[in-house]
RNA sequence: GCGGCAUUAGCUCAGUCGGUAGAGCACUGGAUUGUGAUUCCAGGUGUCACCGGUUCGAUCCCGGUAUGUCGCCCCA
């Protein structure tokens, strides 16, 4: 076992079983973007290095210590797979000028990698969907964009996931409080723990979520981010929360909820359930109207969120949701030299009435192939003998009668079998 | 990156107070001539995760490694 080759760390293969849950998955995603008009996009996995550094942050967890950087041994550039996708797609927004004409509601959905300790709900490749817009400063599409969640949370079944909301503010008014924070702390030295002492400079707005009750009541006493918005964040954040009072979506205010990215501002959101242990957040974005510039671009307000594909689908596995199940609707037996050569032209022949067919393969005798039949889950078997083949005929078998009985089977025509199967097929549907 | 717990057949697990192991499910074949899902019968050497140590002897004790899991950190 350890001489073989394993998968790396984190990284894992999806399988049918479980596959089915990511397709399903896919496909409500799909269309729920659709229904809000967002636009695909596909952006490489791997970036220039300096794409993250600029836009995530030189100092934040995911460029120190968590990114799949190295050189390209072929010619000396610095690359990254990419940690998240927002970076991605605004390089691509700047290169091809999308925004210069019209706003942008855009969507990916792909692989992610951050070099963490894997546990369940966190893996080195995981995956995100990632919904980003260009061009729209009011409050309007934030909230755009939190219904969408709530309704995506409902397409997809689930219950249960909780809305958490908070400002940022602007840079200048987020970098007073932070500047007052950060004294005030000091003033405290005495009193932070040692996790505090090492995020005072880094991420001050962190030691707010310390569960240490010995620095609780110090933190409470800390000063506000409230209290150095000007008028036009704090409108813009009444705005956000006016429409989501409207649209009737619960939500809580969390002061303490902050980014682990650098280039948000104003509204900030997450998701998030007791469901899944410590990876709760199952959803997460905000704003972040600097970054276009900071890499480049002309300056355009943006917004977006980002979900966890495998947080989410093992939400989905919880709760009960089942993907349909994957079965065929036909299933060709055939033993003999006549029947093995009609029995090819035969399935193809019902594949081109749009009939599903899984061809057996492998010979076999009857009763084995038969048994493969009844465990593909299709509703009918095509047997083909020499006996049939002479007679330019198939036994056509209903598998499955629900009653435990040996289902009905009939002699057909070659050319009659893809009609008699279409037939039942609608009538058990109407059925 | 840190700490706790786990790792036995394809899957879910039992077990050996240290003398190299079992069940259920699944799978394969059979119960007369070309037919499934029920029933009956038969079929498992799996380096008991890997490497090393203690021991006459280790899957079972000890150490390390890998992987998973829970929590921390961080985050989707």
């Amino acid at each position: 076992m350890s001489k073989n080759i394993q998968s790396v760390r984190g990284m894992n293969d999806v399988l049918p079983g479980e596959s089915e849950f990511w397709e399903l998955f896919e496909e409500t995603v799909r269309g729920w973007l659709k229904s809000y008009g967002y636009r695909p996009i596909r952006m490489p996995i791997v970036e220039p290095t300096p794409l993250f550094k600029r836009a995530i942050g030189e100092v934040t967890d995911i460029v120190e210590k968590e990114m799949y950087s190295f050189v390209d041994g072929l010619n000396g550039e610095p690359l990254t797979l990419r940690p998240e996708g927002t970076a991605g797609c605004v390089r691509a927004l700047i290169q091809h000028n999308l925004a210069a004409q019209q706003p942008q509601r855009l969507y990916y959905m792909g692989p992610m990698f951050r070099h963490e300790r894997p546990q369940k709900g966190r893996y080195r490749q995981f995956h995100q969907v990632g919904v980003e817009s260009f061009g729209f400063a009011g409050p309007d599409v934030d909230a755009e964009q939190i219904l969408m969640g709530a309704r995506l949370w409902d397409d997809l079944g689930l219950d249960g996931i909780r809305l958490q909301l908070n400002t940022l503010g602007q840079p200048a008014e987020r970098a007073s409080h932070r500047a007052e924070l950060i004294a005030w702390f000091e003033r405290h030295a005495d009193l932070l723990d040692e996790d505090a002492q090492r995020r005072l400079h880094t991420n001050p707005l962190r030691i707010l979520d310390s569960k240490n009750p010995a620095m609780q009541e110090m933190i409470m006493a800390a000063p506000k981010l409230l209290d150095h918005l000007g008028d036009a964040s704090l409108a813009h954040f009444e705005g956000v929360q006016q429409i989501l009072r409207d649209a009737g979506i619960p939500y809580e205010i969390n002061p303490r909820l902050v980014r682990g990215l650098d280039y948000y501002n104003l509204t900030v959101f997450e998701w998030v359930t007791d469901r899944l242990g410590a990876q709760g957040t199952v959803c997460a974005g905000g704003r972040y109207d600097g970054l276009v510039e900071q890499l480049g671009g002309k300056p355009t307000p943006a917004c977006g969120f980002a979900m966890g594909v495998e947080r989410l689908i093992a939400l989905i596995r919880e709760a009960g949701g089942e993907p349909a199940v994957p079965g065929v609707d036909v299933y060709v037996v055939h033993q003999g030299e006549a029947a093995s050569r009609l029995a090819p032209r035969v399935a193809e022949r019902l594949r081109d009435n749009g009939i599903d067919v899984l061809f057996h393969c492998g010979g076999g005798s009857f009763k084995s192939q038969m048994k493969k039949a009844d465990a593909s889950g299709a509703a009918f078997a095509v047997i083909i003998g020499d006996d049939e083949a002479t007679a330019g005929e198939v036994t056509l078998k209903e598998l499955r009668t629900g009653d435990g009985q040996p289902g009905q089977q009939k002699r057909v025509g070659v050319d009659d079998v893809a009609g008699e199967i279409m037939n039942s097929l609608m009538d058990w549907e109407e059925a």
